[in-house]
Order: C-alpha cells, then structure tokens, then sequence
DNA sequence: GATGAATGAGTCTTCATTCAT
DNA sequence: GATGAATGAAGACTCATTCAT
C-alpha cells in the first residue's frame, strides 16, 4: 500500500463534524466539515462514501462513546441502586463534559437517514447495561414494567437532566442527583 | 381587528408543512409544501416572510395546540394526581393521534434556527400547568425539586411513552398508564 | 400564469446547446450553454429536468428538422429517381448548411443515453419516405433486399458524402452528385 | 531497442479500456479502467501521460486491429471484385466479432480530441487498400471518382450493415452479402 | 394578492492527475 | 516501477427568494 487510509485522518474528520454539525446543524456543508479537519473537499469521500454514509458512521461512534462512558468501571458486584447509579453518572457526565457530542446525537436520532444496520449497531454496546436490569426485574426491585422500558426513562431523564446542567451549571450537582432521584423512583417499587 | 390575507391560506401551508416536514424533515423544499398546499410557490412568502419564519410560527402553533390538548377540560377542583394524569393522557394521546405534528416538533426542537420569542411564546401556554405545579409543591405533594423540573420531566416521559405506543399500539394502554406512574413516582415524595 | 414557460426560451437553449454541443462535444458543461442562451445557470433545468432530457429532446428536434429538410417540396408525383434525388438533396444541403446541427446529431447517436421513446419519436417522422420505398419496392425498381436498409443506406452514404464536402468546398456540387449515383447504383437493379 | 516498462500492462489497459468505453462511453472514469485491469489508479499514467492521450493511442491500436483483419490473406493475385470482397468481409467480420472495440472506434471518431498524428496515423495501414483502389481505377472498373471516396464508402456502407447484422444475428449472413452488392455496385461502371 | 419563471449561490460528489511511500 | 490516498477544480442540480405579469 501507498499510503494507507490513515485511521487518524479518519478521526479527524469524525470530531470535524462533530463540532460543525453542533454548530450549524446536519445540514452544514461538507466543504466545512473539511476545512476544519485541515484536508481537501473531495478526502472525505475517501473515507465516507456520502455524507449520509458519515451522519450513519458518526451515530455509530458517538454511541460507542456513550456506551464506553456508562459502562467503564461499571460495579457489578455492588446493589442494583450503586449500579444504576453509575450508569447515570457516566452518562449524564458525559453529555455534560461533551456538549457537542450530545446536541448530534440528537440530531441525528431525528434525522431521516439512519439505515437499519445503524441503528441497531447504536444499541449493541447497551446490552450489557440491559443484563443488568433484566437481573433487577428479577429480584423484584424495578417495578414489573417492560425491560426496554427502563433504559429508556434513563435516556429520557438524562437527557432532560443534561439541559439543566447545562442551563444552569452552577446547580448542576443538584440536578444530577435529583435527576437520579426520579429515576430510581421512577423505576423501583415502592 | 384585521384578518389580513386569507386565515385560510396560511393554515393550508401550516398544515401541508407539517405533513411535508414530517415525511422529509425540514431540509424538505417550500416547493413541496406549496404544492401540498394546493398554492403557487411564491404564495408561501405573502404568508411568511422566510422559511425560518415559517418554521418558527410552525413551532408556535404546535405548542399551543398541544397545550390545548393537555388543558382543555382541565379538572380544577379534583387532587393533584387527577390533574396530572388529565394532563399526561391530553398529552400522550395528541402525540398518538396527531403523529406527524410530534416528530415535527421534535425536529424543531433540535433545529438551530428557533428564535427567543419563538421558545417563549411556545412555553407561555403552559403557565397555568405551571400554576398547577406551584400548587402541588405548596401542599407539599410533589418532591421539594424546581418546580420547572415537573414539566421538563413530563414531557420527557410522555414522548418516551409515545415511542413506545407507537411502536406497540396494542399495548398502547398500558404504556399509557405505566409512564403515568412512572411520572407520578418521580414527581411525588414517597 | 405569471410568466408562462417562453416557447424562445426553450429554443435559445436548444440553439446554444448545439453550438456548444458542436464545439466542446456533449460533455461540455451546461453552464456553458446557459451562458450562450444569455440565462442563469438554474434556468435551463426549468425548460429540461436534466442535461440527458435535454440532449434527448435535442436529438428529436434535429431529426424533426432533418426530416423537414428532405421532405419540404417533396416531388410526389414525379419519378422513383426524382423522388429520391429529392430527398437525398435535401439531406446533404440541410448537414452542409447545418455543420453544428449534423456534428451534433452524429455524437448523440453514438452517446449511450437515448431512451427508446426518443429513437422511436426520431425516426416517426421518416415514415413517409419509408412507403415512398415500398413503393419503389413494389414496381421492381429497387432490389430486392429489405426496405430499411434503402434507408440506412442513404444516411450512410449521406454522411460520408458531407464529410467530403466539408474538407474541399470548392468541388461540393461533384459529390453530391457523386454520391447520388452511388446510392442510386447500390439501391436499383442493374 | 527498448522495450520500456511492461507491454503486457499496456496492453491490459487498452484492453480495459475498450471495455469500459463500450459499456460506459469515454466519459468512463480512468478508475473503471485500472479497476477492470487490475493495476493501481495511478499505474495507467505510466503508460499513458493523459486520459487523452490513451484514448489517441486506442484508436490507432484499433485502426491496426482492423487493418490487420481486413488485409490478412489479402488475395492480391485475383479479380478485383474478390479483393474488394475479401476486405469486406474482414471489415464486417471483425466488427460483428468485436463489438466493443467496433463501437468505442465509432464514439473516438466523432470525439474532439484525436490529434492530427493520430489521424492520420489511423489511416496509414490502409495505404495498401489505396493502392489496389488506384489499380482498378487504373483498369475502369471503378467508376471515376476519388478514390478516396472508395473506402470511405466501403467504411460507410460496412458500418450500417453491421448494424443490421448485430441487431438481426439470423439474417447476418444475408445482410453481408447485400451490403457487399450495394457497394459493389456504388462503386464500379454499370 | 396570486402566480410561477427566473435567478445564482450553494451543495454534494466525481475524477484526472500527482506524489509520498 | 507500482501503489492508492490526496487533491481541488469542475459539474449537475437544488432551492429560497424575488418580481414581472
């Protein structure tokens, strides 16, 4: 090989679109995606076959992000509340920590273009998070509500929680635990 | 008291903009929606001066029909529970009855091109909500948490329960009252 | 309507594209052409939706004009020779005194992106010549070989037969004579 | 005597190149080419400064391609009739045999880049075929005309009846013959 | 007011060619 | 010599907006 595709370059582009898209939206040029990655207009497309192609492999990364920001130093030994908890953490401290990052995902969660194969690759890496509430449904902890059900009232949360960190930092400690708060009621028994 | 141009008209775009949006998002071309709409292209911009305005009013009229849809009938005098849960079933089963108006307004949400006046006429329609809330947290009901964290969370919650109606419309019911109770847990002390 | 599609328009397009067409081949650029016409670059997708409609309805404008050039004053009732003489004058003086228009035809019929509609609508209006050959068929004037090829035959002969005349001007009136007999010899009996 | 670089890579990119330009026209990228080839993006400006450059070299390959068919066995001991004939039938046999190159010959002759050398070039290996047009013009078997006018007839004439051969397989065999009495007949006294 | 043709900047994408490896 | 990533100019087409009718 001359000059391989370079993984880096890869990257670049990758965290160039992360910030344009937070900026200006989806629908931002490529041209600028380029340009703030430091490489030519037609590069892309020589990691990225259509800018659709890059929204789909960028939805991908950020999820794996996520999931890694949830899931490391995971407790599995602990009780389900330390768990979850943790869980929450990673994932609201993450959203806080990469603003951009957050505001693209949501985006592209909206976005008419993500292929199946995407999707379904975005919540591969929460597998391991939903083992552990199947383990808490079982010993009658969460509230007898459908499984999925509960990774998605801590996205719904936690990204409700994310706006008023961002809001209003000062108070964002507060928001975090109240967050967690409601969670945690929201999904236990009584 | 002026009804300029035809009222008519401009709820024909309104309305062909939210079935348009809602099929190609908002990079969707005024063409299409003028032609929905039935009228010439250049019509649309008697009516609104710019597609970001059309959009901003857009955002406007879904709020206030959605407010309608939680607080018409509103039982003033029963408990705060029965208020909340009138509240959460206006709201859950708009989204469900009116599906292109929902994924278009979480669209615009994310949208970068909403103006301030456009963010607070959309939130001005739920003051008397609000009211509601001051209320509940004064008998001590709810949690001692901001009051604006109610609602923030509602509307978390129900658009988390409206994905999940809409995905499983057999089981729409119990999603319905389980994300109440989801709702009314994390709000209310134990 | 406002400004209803200009009929001039749509052939100042046509015109410039087979100026252009002729100098810089099909894969000029249609901002070449739309320059040439003395339009905006958009408005040329106005009149054709794309540069393969274009050149499509291009190729069915020259064969109407080419069919035009042979048939106008056509000797209906004089001799099969007359006749044919007729038509193949018409068809060499209309390619000599349209150099542009018969380079361009030439390139569009080796191009790969006629659509079949538009071969069948280019030689429609060749029908009438075509039963002048039955006829001449029918009375055993010409041989006994499949009447399209008269027809080919002639178009082959034709284009060679301008190619000469182009190079040497001066000796023009020798080869369209030249070429008449040719096609005269090849087509009749002995 | 240099036999510079690989013959055998040259001569697999003129190869591709035929059948790219075939399928996909000259606009065909030089991509496709190497791609077919099986040699890198960049290897094929080794051997060929510029894309037009190939496409010069293509066709005086193809010129001797068709030369070659038409001239092997050349039976230059017999009746100018059965010379003529026998040039036919390699011309129209090597056509029919070789579609791709007999069609990428066309779509180079009415492209704007041949160089003058390549022109002419094209049309040296059919000096000897001149020649034997000045023996039989010699000897009043031809009619008096160029004869330059001779094998652009021949060409003219082989080109449509290959046409009808390749679209009628059946009937090939036939419209070979016939083509050759048309020309035979176009070109020599009554 | 309504119409829709006209505009031309802006977009994604392609591709011949170069050159570091 | 071979490779293929990098380049960036060029190209077809789109679309919000204007304005003559």
């Amino acid at each position: 090989m001359a000059k391989p595709k370079s993984e880096d370059k890869r990257n670049a582009i990758l965290s160039a679109a992360i910030q344009v898209f937070a900026e200006r939206g989806l629908g931002a040029p490529t041209a600028a995606i380029t340009s703030v990655a430091g490489i030519a207009e037609g590069s892309l497309f020589t990691y990225f076959k259509t800018k659709d192609e890059l929204i789909n492999a960028l939805y991908r990364e950020l999820k794996l992000e996520l999931a890694d920001a949830m899931m490391s130093g995971f407790p599995r030994k602990q009780s389900v509340r330390h768990r979850l908890e943790h869980v929450w953490n990673g994932y609201v401290r993450w959203g806080i920590a990469n603003p951009d990052q957050q505001r693209v995902l949501k985006q592209i969660q909206v976005w008419g273009g993500l292929t199946e194969e995407s999707k379904q690759a975005g919540s591969a890496p929460f597998t391991e998070m939903q083992r552990m509430t199947e383990d808490a449904v079982t010993q009658r902890i969460y509230k007898e509500i459908p499984e999925t059900l509960i990774g998605a009232t801590l996205v719904a949360l936690a990204g409700m929680t994310m706006d008023f960190m961002a809001r209003e930092p000062e108070k964002a400690e507060m928001y975090q635990t109240a967050g967690f708060e409601m969670l945690w009621a929201a999904v236990t028994r009584r």
